[in-house]
DNA sequence: CGGCTAGTTGACTGCCCTCAAAGACTGTGG
DNA sequence: CCACAGTCTTTGAGGGCAGTCAACTAGCCG
């Protein structure tokens, strides 16, 4: 039995070294071969599913941005992954879910049913080879991570998760170096392996050093984009 | 394209909360599938592949231990994963090999063609739908090493760690709380994001606290298992 | 013996966590 | 419209854990 919950997405997200993808064919493949889905709408702070409900479906977010995150037995809580407009989330787990998604603004989320989904992927093994793709990239996303985790510093981490909402941005047409971020530090602290504390340090430490402006906290301006994206992929200092 | 290049394993690896797993259904599929393929040995320090290597084989550890790593542009090194007899190494990577794979000491390793399995994934949707399962399980167990070396100290993770190896011989029927490490401090530093002197430093450390004993460097023996297991799981302190 | 590699230990530094308090923003009720 | 509470964010002071640099030990093989 499954218990992973995971995003898919369309690119590899966690920044430093992806490149680009076209857009996600498993999601495309997906919407079409398990029917047009209900929609459902959530507002800030709802739950799309939590640990331990059982699987009913799969979840493409449409609108808005949602948190994948698990809590532990101490309490604390560490955030997997964002998942954007266009994202597939909940997918993998069979049985019951193993994690909480949360959306962090209000979203508009298509329930795709994991029965159909299962039969399809029976049916037509290309569908499997492309979810088995989808779920590669996520593993490199997560070891992406995992690497940026354990060997940077707070700036690093930092720029590297900016960076990688920039690319996305730009990918999706939108400004590569302002953008509104849909999540609180909390969030990304619990994302990045850091404190609040640090996380909001290190903002105000990347706008000292003009890589960054912040007219609001959620309002980043990138500044200096060459200077942000080499500390990014550590070739500053 | 996808780059990817991992380990598929019989049960998820990482430690603490990690559950007994049936043995690994999609190996033996996969073997059936596409023959026995070919066998080769590799001597330590031997490359089963390299990064850039155009990806002709699947490979299935029969014996020995496969250190799975990637190199950075600044030269530091990111050891992904240790590949067990019963695991397979390379799965997930079409087109080239985006990671190492390195014998830490001498490996039988059974190689099976990447094209025989694409085929037989195309034709069989179940076989990609055990895929994907194995491809979860792996991305759950990168998830928690995540989550280990973003929150946790350096006696969590090396007693994680250790717990990890103790569980896997447990299931294979060995000695639980006595057995030889097959990689090297600058292996398991590069795992768990850390410094080879600070890894050393902790072995010595779980010594002094009565956890382990090390009559020599790479012979690991608890001798308080549940001290340990505690210390993995952040249940102590 | 000398050279090489792997591992251990020590001294020091520094990054980030912890604890604490104040500021900024939002929504609610008077 | 303001007061107030609640949440989120920022900033400060201090301490601890792990990294860095360096020296030493232990095997191993020529």
């Amino acid at each position: 039995m499954l218990a992973a919950t995971f995003v898919m997405q369309p690119e590899v997200q966690t920044v430093s070294y992806d490149t680009p993808q076209p857009r996600n064919a498993a999601a495309d493949l997906l919407a079409r071969r398990c029917g047009t889905g209900q929609l459902r709408i959530f507002e800030a702070k709802d739950h799309v599913f939590r640990e331990g409900d059982p699987v009913s479906n799969v979840y493409l977010v449409e609108a808005g941005h949602v948190c994948i995150y698990r809590t532990l037995a101490d309490g604390r809580r560490h955030v997997i992954d964002f998942a954007y407009p266009g994202d597939i989330v909940g997918l993998g787990a069979i049985g019951e879910h193993a994690n909480n998604a949360q959306a962090t603004a209000r979203s508009r989320v298509r329930c795709l049913p994991i029965a159909a989904l299962q039969q399809a992927i029976r049916e037509d093994g290309r569908l499997g080879l492309k979810l088995c793709e989808a779920l590669s990239r996520e593993l490199i996303a997560s070891r992406e991570l995992l690497f940026t985790v354990s060997q940077r510093t707070a700036g690093e981490r930092l720029a590297s998760f900016l960076i990688g909402l920039s690319r996305r941005n730009e990918r999706n047409g939108a400004d590569r170096s302002e953008f509104v971020l849909p999540m609180t530090r909390a969030d990304i602290a619990d994302f990045l392996g850091l404190t609040i504390e640090t996380v909001s340090r290190t903002f105000t430490k990347l706008r000292g050093d003009g890589m960054i402006d912040l007219a609001q906290s959620v309002l980043v301006t990138i500044t200096d984009y060459d200077g942000l994206s080499a500390l990014a992929e550590g070739r500053s200092k």
